[in-house]
DNA sequence: AATGTAGTCAACCGCAGGCAT
DNA sequence: CATGCCTGCGGTTGACTACAT
């Protein structure tokens, strides 16, 4: 066996190798990539003299090999971060809850999702944190649609707007590079965990996030950067109401994935 | 000590979107 | 405009490890 893990043998179909990585494999990826950079994945096999599909590499150095990476356990607080994000994108939005947390792979994060939620109940301080997110998230909501009612009935509220953000648009393959951290003057933290890792939530920040005319990924990159610390990110900028499904069912393990799955509020997002 | 079960992690697969031709 | 290729993503699988019985 080359790894520690899985795939107890390498086969090779088509001419690819597949199975665990060798550190010889793991050499050559990153002697490829430190000399040419990411990207171009069907070429490294070629111009590296490995036998995998650009697949395979790329997906080797994106959740192993990549020096940026934090290995170890999850903190509470990318725990928090994490349910947060989850709650509001659901299943479906790994990369970009993994975008707000620097170091780890959407990989991981699916991966710790599934084993701490899917099957059992989350803990207490989990439900905790999420029924107060989202109770927070309602009573802003709220907040937001009497403000923008005054607003209108003031000056057509046009105004919170123009000076929220300012053309602020990050190309989706920039995703993580903080692109729009410069053309928004929005608060920097929108939520954060204190140290009982409970949800400390600004509405100044989740204020902005309803009133910016922008994606919901260009909200998370916004906010992103502080995600280790805590200083993570979560925005309302979707108009579902998960306070609604939660608190159904929940002795039900199965029943608890898809509690906290918000698709509505992708859908919703993603005509922005 | 042996066996069973749950947890963890790396890797694969299929699909969809973007881009070049 | 249509087609094909490339890239990235989410879902799933499979093997090892740790813990419980």
């Amino acid at each position: 066996m080359e790894g520690p893990f899985g795939w107890g043998r390498q086969e090779e179909v088509d001419g690819w190798r597949k199975g665990p990585w060798t550190s010889q494999e793991d050499k050559l990826l990153v002697d490829h990539v430190t000399q040419h950079g990411e990207g171009r994945w069907n070429s490294v096999s070629k111009l590296a003299g490995l036998k995998r599909s650009g697949k395979s590499c790329r997906l080797r150095w994106v959740n192993y090999l990549r020096p940026d990476l934090k290995r170890g356990k999850i903190t509470p607080q990318e725990e928090s971060i994490i349910v947060q994000l989850h709650a509001l994108w659901g299943n479906s939005r790994w990369s970009t809850i993994a975008h707000s947390l620097p170091g780890r792979t959407d990989n991981e994060i699916k991966n710790y999702w599934r084993t701490h939620f899917k099957k059992g109940k989350p803990s207490k301080s989990i439900e905790r944190a999420r029924a107060r997110f989202l109770k927070q998230r309602q009573e802003m909501m709220q907040q937001q649609q009497q403000q923008s009612l005054i607003g209108q009935l003031e000056e057509d509220g046009d105004q919170r707007r123009g000076t929220c953000c300012t053309g602020a648009t990050a190309d989706d393959d920039d995703r993580g590079s903080a692109t729009a951290g410069d053309a928004c003057a929005a608060p920097t933290t929108a939520v954060a965990t204190d140290a009982a890792g409970d949800l400390i939530m600004h509405v100044d920040a989740m204020d902005c996030f309803i009133m910016c005319p922008m994606s919901c990924d260009d909200l998370l990159l916004l906010h992103g950067a502080g995600g280790g610390q805590g200083g993570g990110t979560a925005g309302s900028c979707c108009g579902s109401t998960a306070s609604d499904e939660y608190g159904s069912s929940e002795e039900d393990g199965a029943t608890w994935g898809s509690l906290w799955n918000l698709d509505g509020a992708g859908e919703v997002c993603t005509l922005w």
